[in-house]
DNA sequence: TCAAACCTGTAG
DNA sequence: CTACAGGTTTGA
C-alpha cells in the first residue's frame, strides 16, 4: 500500500537516524532479505542518508552501500528496543536472552502499530528484520529499527548503491512521476493501449503512483479509468499530471494514507480523510452525486464517477 | 497482455 | 469457512 507520499513520510521520518551506526543485522525471515548481499552487510555500517525512490525507502550508508525497501503491502519500519543478546531467531536460541523486558515495548509513543501481542523482546508480531543502531536513536530513545511485514510482500535489497538502478526486481524504477515534465508525462503515459489507470501504475513507466492515488488523482482530472491511455489527449495529460502533483504533494504533507497497515516510524498519516473516490464504491460522487462505481482494471479494485470522469 | 501466485488479516 | 484485498513478479 504505501505509495510515493507515504514512502516520503517514512523516508524523512528515517532521517532521524543518520550519523547511526548498525551494529548488528538481523535476518527473522529469510525471503525478506532479497539480496544480493545479506542484510549482515550492514553491520558496522553508517547511515548517511534516507530518501524515497518511486515506492521504495533507501538508506544510504557512508560506505557505499544502501538498503532499499520495498514495501509492497504491508511493510513498515518502526523503533523499537533492541537487546544486547537478541537471539538470531532462528538458530542459536540457546541463550534464554537474558535482559528486561524492555520496558513498556516497542514503537513510538502515542501509536501502537501492532495489533497483537509484543514477542518476548517486545516487539509487535511480524517483525522481519530488526537493525540494531548505536548513535542516533528514535524519538523515546529507541535503540533498533524495526523492519515490520505482515503479508511478507516486502523485501528488502541490500547493495552498492551504484547498482540500484540495475538491481533486478523492484531497483529498476522509471523516472519518478512528480519529476516528468508535461511533454515526458503525456509521452509514457500514452505510450500504451492498456487503460490509462493501468499505465499510471506501472512503475516501468513512472514511478511512485499507485492504486490510491491513481483513483483519486483520475477521479480529481475528470478522467474514466478505463480510457484507452494511448487516446488521452496531451491536455487530459497535463490535466491528469496537475492532479497528480496538486495530490501527491498533499499527501505528502498529511503524512500519507492511513489505510490498512500504513504507519510511517513516527506515525500515521491523515490523507485518507481527503479520498474522493478510493474506497468510496456506492456512495455519492462528491463533485455530481451520483453513486460512484466499482470495477477491477488490471486485477485491482477501481472507483470512479460515470458521471464525471470522462 | 493478462491472470495467477505470493501471503495473511479481516470481513462476510 | 470462503472471499477479498493488492504491488509486483512470473508464467501462460
Amino acid at each position: 500500500m504505501p505509495e510515493l507520499p507515504e514512502a516520503e513520510t517514512i523516508a524523512a521520518d528515517l532521517r532521524i537516524l543518520a550519523g547511526a551506526t548498525i551494529t548488528a543485522a538481523v535476518t527473522l525471515h529469510p525471503p525478506t532479505a532479497a539480496g544480493p548481499l545479506p542484510l549482515s552487510a550492514l553491520e558496522g555500517e553508517r547511515i548517511a542518508s534516507t530518501y524515497r525512490r518511486g515506492k521504495c525507502v533507501v538508506i544510504g550508508l557512508e560506505g557505499g552501500l544502501a538498503l532499499l525497501a520495498s514495501l509492497r503491502m504491508t511493510g513498515q519500519f518502526l523503533f523499537g528496543r533492541g537487546e544486547a543478546g537478541t537471539p538470531p531467531a532462528g538458530e542459536a536460541a540457546g541463550r534464554p536472552a537474558a535482559g528486561k523486558p524492555a520496558g513498556p515495548g516497542a514503537g513510538s509513543p502515542g501509536a501502537r502499530p501492532a495489533a497483537g501481542p509484543p514477542d518476548a523482546r517486545g516487539w509487535p508480531p511480524h517483525v522481519r528484520a530488526a537493525f540494531l543502531l548505536d548513535g542516533p536513536r528514535g524519538p523515546a530513545g529507541e535503540d533498533a529499527l524495526l523492519y515490520r511485514d505482515i503479508r511478507t510482500f516486502g523485501r528488502l535489497y541490500v547493495a552498492p548503491a551504484a547498482e540500484l538502478d540495475r538491481l533486478h526486481p523492484a531497483g529498476a524504477a522509471a523516472a519518478d512521476a512528480l519529476s516528468l515534465s508535461e511533454d515526458d508525462f503525456h509521452r509514457r503515459l500514452s505510450s500504451s493501449r492498456a487503460p490509462v489507470k493501468t499505465v499510471m501504475m506501472d512503475q516501468s513507466v513512472m514511478g511512485g503512483i499507485g492504486n490510491i492515488y491513481a483513483t483519486e488523482i483520475l477521479f480529481a482530472a475528470g478522467i474514466s479509468p478505463g480510457r484507452t491511455a494511448s487516446g488521452i489527449s496531451r491536455p487530459e495529460s497535463d490535466r491528469i499530471r496537475r492532479a497528480a502533483r496538486e495530490i501527491l504533494a498533499e499527501a505528502i504533507a498529511r503524512r500519507g494514507s492511513t489505510v490498512e497497515n500504513y504507519r510511517a516510524p513516527l506515525g500515521p498519516g491523515t490523507y485518507q480523510e481527503l479520498h474522493r473516490a478510493y474506497g468510496r464504491a456506492g456512495l455519492p460522487c462528491p463533485r455530481c452525486g451520483r453513486p460512484l462505481q466499482r470495477a477491477v482494471i488490471a486485477g485491482r479494485g477501481t472507483v470512479w464517477c460515470p458521471g464525471c470522469q470522462k
